[in-house]
DNA sequence: TACATTCTTCAACAGATGTTCTAAAATTGG
DNA sequence: CCAATTTTAGAACATCTGTTGAAGAATGTA
């Protein structure tokens, strides 16, 4: 019926994701993406609208392929090893040079917070997936007698999410695998306390 | 001798400063400036240098006027309520919405921290700063028993930094202010010797 | 082969960017 | 008042930005 796409979507977005979260949105211009996926920034315009568009599918792609596929891939795992192995692997990423640095949505709630408010959205929902992955783990723990029945649910959830935006920040200065883990430690271990005697807050 | 400046720096390096704050480093041009500072970006120029020394200026007097100051004034307190006010305080001022969103060095981390080595170097230093605050706070806590002496005094001053740096990420989604205390409230329970206290623990 | 339709290439646009140049203005010491 | 020196105001600069237009190329159908 008509010319046919000389790419493919699927790749150009992956390329597109990398781009982005490597240099953020505002410092990766169209030229930069039309040099880095070969595509010209007239067929990536046509193919999928602005610079704002391409990028909201950009964070699409990145959350398959980075942040959803590593929650379904875990979520059949004893609560309490669930929460552990989420944030060992989070802390290995991030501490794996080889890849850019910090997530693509946490990048992205620091740059477009200010300003575009359905971005700013957009990233929330994201991150209240994590923080809900998070929650339902602790909510089978404590329903196994995993953990203390005292612990706060709520308030848990929301200090792990926490701690691994922070390991997004703290990421992005380049510290080593170590430290990252230093980082985790302490709320991992509010996992392991029990409230009957006043005799051991270890790690 | 010469033609006196018209303006005063102090007071230009505060409203660049929050200029910087609010809108972040690259979306703040040299002409957003003149036009908040009322001062020619010649002017600018000839008294800061370029953009990136006039910001580094700026982000020092921030330092000053918003973190430095809050430590010095807290230093005095017992140590375990040095660290409750510290983030409590840190929360208020992220709830607030008469100021910016989150914190400027914080911010800087996020931005600058791909490719400008020297000011990435500058905002770990700035960061360095409060963990040791921390840090300190724990061991004087641990000295006078205040604290479980078992707890890892690295670990744990790491894992409040690192909440602190989610707190800024999380505040510019623009939560509530009870959302940011109950994101704190699991790590500050970790100083509580040993685990949740049974009882008060909910929101 | 011819048409209709979609894609690609490449140039162009209007506006914004950091920075600098020119010339005028304001001050102090002689 | 003159000369020296620094600050200003504003235009000018080259470059980069997101986006679009025009013309040609590749396909399926008739």
């Amino acid at each position: 019926m008509a010319r046919p796409r000389e790419f493919q979507e699927d790749e150009i977005v992956k390329t597109v994701f990398r781009a982005f979260w490597r240099r953020g949105y505002a410092a990766t211009s169209m030229r930069d993406l039309e040099a880095e996926t070969g595509v010209g920034t007239a067929s990536l315009y046509n193919a999928f609208g602005d610079k704002r568009a391409l990028f909201r599918t950009a964070l699409e792609a990145y959350m398959d392929a980075h942040i959803r596929s590593r929650m379904r891939r875990l979520e059949r795992m004893a609560p309490v090893a669930r929460i552990d192995a989420f944030v060992h692997e989070v802390v290995s990423a991030l501490a794996d040079d080889s890849e850019p640095a910090g997530c693509l949505v946490i990048n992205s709630v620091m740059e477009s917070a200010a300003g575009d408010r359905g971005m700013r959205d957009y990233v929330a929902g994201c991150i209240g997936e994590v923080e809900e992955f998070i929650r339902v783990a602790l909510e089978d723990a404590a329903a196994q007698g995993a953990i203390s029945p005292d612990l706060p649910v709520r308030d848990v959830a929301c200090g792990f999410m926490t701690m691994l935006l922070g390991l997004h920040v703290a990421a992005k200065l380049r510290p080593g695998l170590c430290a990252l883990e230093s980082a985790a430690r302490p709320m991992l271990s509010v996992l392991r306390h029990r409230t009957f005697p006043a005799g051991r807050a270890k790690s």
